[in-house]
DNA sequence: GCGGATTACTTGTACCTGAAACTAACACCG
DNA sequence: CGGTGTTAGTTTCAGGTACAAGTAATCCGC
């Protein structure tokens, strides 16, 4: 009765074999770097926010991480010197990550291995329409899944954040620690 | 130098999304089954097989898991009563995973709540056209991830199944054991 | 301003996964 | 046959994640 057309199983198992095949194509490419993509990601948000520096919570919502790994991750590249926490004067409770100059140096370092990654496995075979095609597609999509546009920030450093987010970061020292 | 332009940028982040999203939200959806995600692409793997079964080894190429995972999950399968191992008469090695009455009953239970899930959070939003070219898009990008179309079975239970693998199971006693 | 409720994060616990080591069975070749 | 190498699967182990409990700080109603 609810039974899939041929051509949406078609569409949906090669859906799924991509969800499947996709991240850990990523992960092996970045693996090269030191960085887990999941790592990467978390560089980039801090990379992309107003002053190189996010709450964890604020953090944690872009990159659809839960708190405790966030907070575990977060140690780890802390222990890596990528990372550095600061205190929030504003809100004892809240503690914000930045990037540290080497966490810089490291994103930057990473980003165009990314890219080209992105390239390769991703981009090539897809025309200047297909690209379109697939933010359209992923659009329609992410409208069900994540109607608030919590992940949907990466693309545009500012506007979106500033307006989606009142207190992603809170005013501290404005210069990243040594 | 390699910087991707901005639709370029959109485009993966939101496709980056939706593989963050998707496999979470898709487990939470059969959570209710009992099932997980994976556990149903097994049953489904060996549901659309020639005779309900399948050696670890096809199996594993299929879903993309390891093999040590594999084992794991049969075994949790197993444990529930919903397949069953069967030794292979032709080779010693081989062991074959077949559906017991009580896993083909669990994936006919569940299977119409997957496909409710996947209407409700991929298809409904997009035309048929945009079924097609979700179809297109992941065609292109597969072909570049998965060559070899190892994951591409599940659409069609017989024809490419027994090309691609002359022996994915080999044979043993025609009916399931009780 | 003080006590309960809430928020932000951290730590403890259990599970799941991949890589590596291991066992068993076949295959080839002398 | 007997030995070497390869294949199929399981087991062991280390790492990572989610869920739940714990801690600290803020908010709010009286």
């Amino acid at each position: 009765m609810d039974e899939l057309r041929y051509d949406e199983r078609v569409a949906i198992a090669r859906l799924h074999a991509l969800l499947e095949l996709l991240p850990t194509a990523l992960d092996r490419e970045l693996a090269t770097t030191g960085l887990t993509s999941f790592e990467f990601t978390l560089l980039e948000a801090l990379h992309e926010a107003e002053a190189g520096r996010l709450r964890l919570t604020a953090l944690a919502s872009r990159t659809n991480a839960t708190l405790p790994r966030l907070s575990r991750v977060v140690t780890g590249l802390e222990r890596k010197g990528l990372v550095a926490r600061a205190a929030c004067e504003e809100d004892g409770r809240a503690t914000n990550a930045l990037l540290t100059l080497a966490g810089a140096k490291a994103y930057a370092d990473s980003h165009p291995l990314y890219n080209r990654a992105v390239r390769d496995m991703i981009l090539n075979g897809l025309g200047d329409d297909g690209v379109n095609r697939l933010a359209e597609l992923t659009y329609s999509i992410l409208s069900k899944l994540d109607p608030e546009r919590r992940l949907a920030v990466s693309t545009n450093g500012a506007s979106a954040a500033s307006a989606a987010s009142a207190a992603a970061a809170c005013a501290a020292d404005p210069v990243p620690a040594p």
